[in-house]
DNA sequence: CGGAATCCGGGGTGATACTG
DNA sequence: CAGTATCACCCCGGATTCCG
């Protein structure tokens, strides 16, 4: 992973630097879920079956390892409460709340220009679209 | 992909709409290689060998295949020189840079927390790190 | 109810070789 | 130089099942 030859900085590695920001945030943020949940808990705390429905399409599992890393890298706060069912609620830290305000001009960004993406994309199929791929 | 199970809005669907945007999100820029390449060609236009050169890590392959995305979304404009060697062009479209711009408090975000994101993470794994993973 | 463990398939990703 | 094609691998993520 630490490839770490940063001595290749023949000129300013500013650029290595922030790549490396950026493979950060990749690695950390760029699954499935993970966004998907920060963005829910930001409207409040929710407790896990909570977070299951809302989201649907995802399964327990993935619910379950995408809050653990969440937890793990200190986003979101876990908290169980010693009842009979079970109940765990879970909240955005205030690292999780620095996120969620850091992603939301992306967010935002991408429900501006959906539209021209789409179209774009479709542009780009049709002029090559073609040859019904393989 | 569109369960389109939408009908499901008991109470306002604020939530899901944002869900779907993040989702948006994600399936296009959560992949391993496009936030980065956006983000090099920030600081202006690259010959396809010099994001090999830069990225490094990455395969051309993979290289490839990003552009191809940036490219088909609009993000990313691709010009090439009839010369030879050939001689290809990579660069931000208008819509690319207003990405860059969105991203940019999320780069922000991950520079200024990475310490305290290390950190929980060793917190957290010295909490229940023990056994050696498997 | 919340979660862990297991099984399993698909696809995203990398390495390599070839082309114009 | 800038790709494309092919193969093989790995790991993400879904379904299911069992546990406290």
């Amino acid at each position: 992973m630490e490839d770490g030859t940063s001595m290749s900085a023949t000129h300013t590695d500013v650029r290595a630097t922030t790549s490396c920001e950026i493979r950060d945030l990749l690695d950390r943020l760029a699954d499935k879920w993970s966004l998907l949940v920060v963005e829910l808990l930001g409207s409040g705390t929710r407790r896990f079956s909570e977070l299951d429905r809302d989201i649907e399409e995802i399964s327990q599992r993935m619910l379950t390892l995408t809050l653990r890393n969440l937890e793990r890298d200190g986003l979101v706060s876990r908290t169980v409460h010693p009842v009979v069912p079970p109940r765990v609620d879970y909240a955005l830290t205030g690292l999780g709340e620095s996120l969620l305000a850091a992603v939301h001009p992306l967010v935002s960004w991408t429900r501006a220009h959906r539209d021209e993406i789409s179209t774009a994309r479709e542009s780009y199929d049709s002029r090559r679209g073609h040859e019904g791929g393989r």
